[in-house]
DNA sequence: CTTGACATAGTAATGATTACTAATTATCTC
DNA sequence: GAGATAATTAGTAATCATTACTATGTCAAG
């Protein structure tokens, strides 16, 4: 993610998104969007989604069908979907009770049955995994602004600045240069430039490592 | 479905779908099949996969992706995919055992979440089938075999014989037969020539009927 | 007021899938 | 068995959703 703009473009599709009660199509969208702004482009609206959601402003659905889904929703839940008219609804039961009839009730569906797709690490990368932390033992200790800075800088890629990472990472600016300098001094980031930093590789494996010991 | 044959590429895509431990994706069963039929098509692979599908003889799963894959296991069962290295593999568990940790042992995997899509039919979509069903009250009774046979029918569209039926429902030519005769009798079916048979549009009315149901 | 990063509109390219075509092959009927 | 009929095929074109590219435009900082 780089230095993140509120256009007037995103903030129309934002808005759209949020009016939309459903779970609207990139092409729907455009549409839509396309009633306020007639000239914007459908490239500008995937861009946008993608970015969007990418910062966390929206949510991106990765589910079944050929188009995706975009969702002004951000917390956790899970969808139903009607397989005469295809249209998607929220649906917000513990999976603890999706068995109980009581569901049926809350969203008027008649219920025919589900699909569940688990999400993990498998046992092969598991242990690819323990090896190369095995590897790189005496491994770097990150708290946790650091390492989030140190995410924007690796999704960055760029040099960029304290204020850059500020606005991607909900932190204050001087709280950004404050890590900055620490994540210098630990040699995961360079300053090739006045107030201008940098992802080192060290830190792009520092930063690989934390996402993936994954023990929450 | 129409006659259905079992070609030589039939066959070879299905004995490649069954060697493969996991969900091969169109284009990885076109490599495979390639090297035992190198002038074989890739939409050959495609069509016979679709056509295979809706036969029955294998699965295509709807899950989250770009390709969509296929699966040699017919009974119902849910997935579990690797977050790092993409792969799928079955998982046989009850909802109910899910949030068990015991799962994780059972597949080695380590998992992080899960994401539910339910199947129904919308409020809407429930009265308007309502609205559907009282109006041609005194709808006709069907038994299971005849409504195969329409079924069949119906995916057809033209005219075929017994043994064209027979074909794909898993019944016997004689039994197909028998039950043609009773469509015909109820109006359902009309035969445009000898020993061939064709859905009427009470026919097609009444096996849509039946399919929306759905009070199994 | 220049500089450089970010955004944009418009369009081309991509990847997965589906539709179309003429030719080939199997099956049915006589 | 010959001819009619229908299913299937290989090869290719078209489609659909999405992404990449390109030239141009905009904004904020120094």
């Amino acid at each position: 993610m780089k230095c993140f703009r509120m256009t007037n473009q995103r903030e129309v599709i934002l808005e759209e998104i949020a009016k939309y009660k459903g779970h609207p199509t990139a092409d729907l969208l455009y549409e839509r969007v396309r009633k306020k702004l007639p000239r914007i482009s459908l490239a500008t609206v995937y861009r946008n989604l993608e970015i969007l959601s990418k910062a966390g402003k929206i949510r991106k659905l990765e589910i079944s069908g050929r188009q995706k889904r975009f969702d002004r929703e951000l917390e956790e839940h899970n969808h139903i979907c009607c397989v005469q008219c295809h249209r998607i609804d929220n649906i917000h039961i513990a999976p603890e009770q999706m068995l109980a009839s009581g569901s049926e009730q809350k969203t008027g569906y008649k219920i025919f049955g589900w699909r569940v797709e688990f999400f993990g690490i498998c046992p092969e990368c598991q242990e690819k995994n323990a090896a190369n932390a095995k590897k790189q033992k005496g491994a770097v200790r990150l708290n946790e602004r650091q390492l989030k800075v140190l995410t924007a800088l690796k999704t960055c890629g760029k040099p960029c600045t304290g204020r850059d990472i500020a606005a991607v990472t909900s932190l204050e600016p001087p709280q950004v240069r404050c890590q900055l300098s620490a994540l210098k001094k630990k040699g995961l980031a360079v300053s090739p430039a006045r107030c201008k930093y940098k992802i080192t590789k060290a830190g792009k494996i520092a930063c690989e490592c934390k996402e993936n010991e994954c023990d929450g």
